[in-house]
DNA sequence: ATGAAAGCGCTAACAG
DNA sequence: CTGTTAGCGCTTTCAT
């Protein structure tokens, strides 16, 4: 006789139910020993794993899910895969995690709150502990964040919804500005521009406030641009803003490390020199701003900080903690100079 | 008195059996209407469409999945999501998959064979449907990859593992090396070097072997320098390429952007006209090898093209195929010539 | 065409 | 300390 293997699936996972038969006991009590849910005889629990161990039993999370139980998993819904800060944050949350020994499911919201509900559900269908969510608009993704936040634990990262009173961790965005505008008056420069976004992201709504207020002068506070995150927009900024000379601004300030490498491309194919007419900074110290010439200064989050201080907040470990705490953690950003934003010789 | 909402939880989803009772039907009854395994009279039917809607249900994946059916859901897992290719592709899934109305589950290696076998343990403990990965090393990953392709679909993008006989998509690597080499002895180059990375990554092998084939002669043949994917090895391997002068090559093929970046910037630095001294090319077309000076020549790889037929390939709609099938669909790149590869003056 | 019943894998509550 | 029982939400037999 033949032993036929599944076509269809391979070798079967081993269930709890052949782990208690081959320790000679019963299911539950297998499943006390493995989870030490409850006291079992020391040499039961010996035997136990002994079979769990040969047999390469692990648990079924969607058995456990099925009965209300923690699966081990945290999802999380990042607003734009593609913008390198995001890859980054991903990268730290897996790190702060692992340690933890869960694993996560991520999703892409391709900037867009449809897609970005939509992932959410799918999460929160399958049963994730907990949600770490940068939201995509500030306005449009807090009925979405509300209702998973009522749901499960969840904690916003970096973006943050108006209104929704759950978790947060991020840098201090005003700070940062502030940081940015005293650098560049500090190098002499008077005539500032903020090359930024419309409202619907949070951090650069808070950059746009603080640019308002603590830029030096009135014709600089006036000098904000909304586009969207993009190297492409920085380019068609630059060209707005070369566009009527005798107003050229000696400093841009760029909501991302994105637009600023657009921007600083742009000034150099029209002849216009960075630094020495021109000062650009961007945002969010990614790996590409050293790459360009000169390298760019930047405000580098600090990712790996944000990314633990989140999975703590989370407190899988705690046995239930109130969703919707409302708890805002703001960490301190730190300015990177470098020779984009060097004095004008 | 005062309805309370759950604190724990917010309000529950809508059941079946409450959708059934609104129906006036038995959850059987209700189930058959909706997903429409069995006929089921016109009017009942109807009934348990308005039912559905009316309690916003959606059946639970989580009960599916226990019952061994299908779960909407494809679990991708990439080498390493900090490489901007890697996103892109991603993406390019992404798009694929939500036209067919399924999610996406992600998960990153870190470039680490272990995290890898978890990370694809955890997806299948999940029950995904489906499996799109991107083996991080095209030997030590295998053991993984055959696992998992023996327990559901299985599609490997870009990257494969070898001697695993289970589907794959990407382009064609000897054809990209014999565009670029092409391409650059074409505008005069004759001493080529290729900066690559160790044998662990089947489309730099393949590219290596093609290069040892094609190269112009036997100098350039033999001058393949192995590091990793980043940007620090570029900048160090024109450090030591430069070390002797008299053997400084003409053309500098890396094997992706960030290298060709990084060997860039190195070589500016060191004085190196590109491409009056040097050409640099680089692999997968990332947005930011526009941003250089001067712009990187690359190699397109067709991404939404081969995320378009890896879900194809998944089958997801048809009933049951035979997994391990072991299709190779190799797609054509495109050599994107800019300025870092032109001639000489 | 529909209802009843069983069971996917697991664990909490309840006896003993 | 351990076995029994029940049931999470769903679908799929098997009977009507």
């Amino acid at each position: 006789m033949v032993v036929t293997k599944d076509v269809a699936g391979g070798p079967a996972r081993a269930r709890l139910r052949e782990v208690a038969e081959l320790a000679g006991v019963h299911p539950s009590t297998a499943s006390r020993a493995l989870s030490g849910s409850r006291a079992v005889r020391p040499d039961v629990a010996a035997a136990v794993q002994r079979a769990a161990e040969k047999l390469d039993y692990r648990v079924d999370p969607i058995g456990r899910a099925l009965r209300g139980e923690r699966t081990g998993t945290v999802g999380m819904v990042v607003p734009d895969i593609v913008n390198p800060f995001f890859p980054a944050v991903v990268q730290a949350v897996e790190r702060a995690l692992h340690a933890d020994g869960r694993s996560l499911f991520l999703c892409d919201a391709s900037n867009d709150v449809r897609v970005e509900a939509e992932r959410i559900e799918a999460l929160l269908d399958r049963r994730v502990d907990a949600l770490i969510i940068s939201p995509v608009h500030q306005y449009d993704s807090a009925p979405a964040v509300r209702r998973a936040a009522s749901r499960v634990r969840l904690v916003q990262v970096d973006r943050s919804c108006v209104g929704v009173g759950c978790d947060f961790v991020g840098a201090d965005q005003a700070e940062a500005m502030r940081l940015l505008i005293r650098h560049l008056v500090d190098n002499g420069r008077r005539n500032l521009a903020f090359v930024a976004t419309d409202d619907s992201i949070s951090t650069v709504s808070e950059r746009i406030v603080a640019y308002e207020q603590h830029a030096p002068n009135v014709r600089s506070r006036r000098r904000v641009f909304r586009g969207d995150l993009s190297v492409e927009w920085g380019a068609r900024a630059v060209d707005m803003i070369l566009q009527d000379p005798r107003q050229t601004p000696d400093a841009l300030i760029c909501a991302n490390d994105l637009i600023a490498l657009g921007a600083l491309k742009q000034l150099r194919t029209r002849g216009c020199q960075v630094p020495g007419n021109i000062a650009v900074t961007g945002f969010d110290d990614t790996p590409f701003g050293v790459l360009s010439e000169p390298e760019l200064t930047s405000v580098r989050q600090p990712v790996q900080q944000i990314a633990d201080e989140a999975v703590r907040m989370l407190g899988l470990t705690r046995p239930r903690s109130t969703p919707m705490a409302g708890r805002r953690l703001v960490l301190h950003p730190e300015l990177v100079v470098r020779g984009s934003s060097a004095a004008p010789a």
